[in-house]
DNA sequence: TAGTGGTCTAGACCACAAT
DNA sequence: TTGTGGTCTAGACCACTAT
């Protein structure tokens, strides 16, 4: 009926597009069921693969689920709020309409303690690149940020890049570095006199903190990443999706 | 030459698990190349689609990274610490080796209050049965768990099960309910009166508190769990994984 | 029994990287 | 030029669900 036509964009990736547009205008709504795999190849003239490849990406991101023998469906969440996946912190906020302001407090060479030298897979003491800064919404304080890096990107990275975009944009998009993985760990913490005076908050005032180890696709470490948040103006919030894999081996339970 | 025999499981899972032990045994080093497509679909006797199915797998679980013209890879990451996805929050200590005690202080009706009814989807004020448990590791308290769910699981919930297990667990292995998504959100709170006498810390103390919404494959939440953890003692973390999905159709950059 | 998704095959051509 | 992964096709058979 109505082919993919743009040859230069995988038409697995096309028909996903067409079908989160369809899920998120809720011309499907929730638990309603999709057109068949026979249904879409016709519809689109492409082979029933390419449409599975298709509908298993909207799976994975939580959007669909399929039961054998009836059918695939549209997910309740679909239509509610969808989170943004490892993407810089700031999106968050971007997305909730907000525009923080960054500030710099310090940007130079440190030699590396024990803790970041350990997640960047150097000696200790070898010096590396560090960057402080303020982020605030609407002229107060959000969050205190401290980026460690090797000083061969460290010092690739000007003020400006850390004033208008996020530490990630400007690995992936200034330095063209693949990422992978990052490793966040997430502790409550009591603000000490820096951070204290930093987000205007008073010391014991609890403090979320986040340490992230940010990885190349090949998985060598590339920043350590401490942030700090007001407790009383930020949340940490993950999707996490369950592997729906049968035929496990040996359950060990 | 070495072919998959087992049919009743699938053999891109069969391949899965294969290559998986071959990383973590170290026979395959960090950054070393794995046999090619169509040598693997040779040595298996397998098609190469079949291979390819596995090996995304492993590129999602972070496992392996893909050069197109290059190659396979192990990732550095593989030989480190493996996370745990998605399971009950116990699970994570189970893996460190510690065997948790729980000990139930409440499992009763009670009215839902708005947060809870607008998570699960009811009206406020309906019943729900809630749970609550302190969970201690070697005689200290590590954290209160709060969990409300609908009356028609809660009632089937003994009070056995839930010391002996993680409600994930009993949601999924007693219930058989098909678990989807989880959206955790993570604070960073004082203690209050009751928090601190159960944890055996001081008011004002910081807490990491967890929010857990748990739903089904279909979307349809069937939980919401509270988590109040001693800071001191517990750390989240999270492993993201970038999805390398080029071909974007309009970067609104 | 008919219809759905789940698994699998044996090809083909392309884009990219190394030589 | 060769070899790699990326995309895509046109089938086949099976397992599960509904009727």
């Amino acid at each position: 009926m109505s082919d993919l036509y743009n040859r230069s964009v995988p038409l697995y990736y096309q028909l996903e597009n067409i079908l989160r547009s369809r899920i998120d205008s809720g011309e499907v709504q929730p638990h309603h069921r999709l057109p068949t795999e026979q249904e879409l190849s016709q519809e689109y003239g492409i082979s029933r693969a390419t449409v599975r490849q298709a509908l298993a990406a909207l799976v994975s991101e939580g959007l669909l689920y399929r039961k054998q023998g009836r059918g695939t469906f549209v997910t309740e969440k679909a239509r509610q709020t969808r989170t943004v996946k490892l993407t810089g912190f700031t999106e968050d906020l971007f997305f909730q309409g907000v525009k923080p302001e960054i500030r710099i407090l310090e940007a130079r060479s440190v030699s590396a303690p024990e803790r970041i030298a350990g997640h960047l897979g150097i000696p200790p003491g070898i010096e590396v690149t560090r960057f402080k800064r303020v982020r605030s919404v609407e002229g107060t304080a959000l969050s205190l940020m401290v980026n460690h890096l090797p000083p061969a990107w460290g010092q690739r990275i000007s003020d400006r890049d850390l004033t208008q975009h996020t530490m990630l944009w400007v690995l992936e998009e200034k330095l063209r570095i693949p990422l992978g993985m990052i490793r966040q760990s997430v502790e409550a913490v009591k603000a000490d006199a820096e951070i204290a005076s930093h987000l205007k908050a008073s010391v014991f005032d609890p403090i979320l903190y986040i340490e992230s180890v940010v990885q190349t696709v090949e998985g060598r470490p590339v920043e350590v990443a401490d942030t700090y948040f007001r407790a009383d103006r930020y949340k940490y919030t993950v999707e996490l999706i369950r592997d729906r894999r049968l035929a496990k081996p040996a359950p060990a339970r």
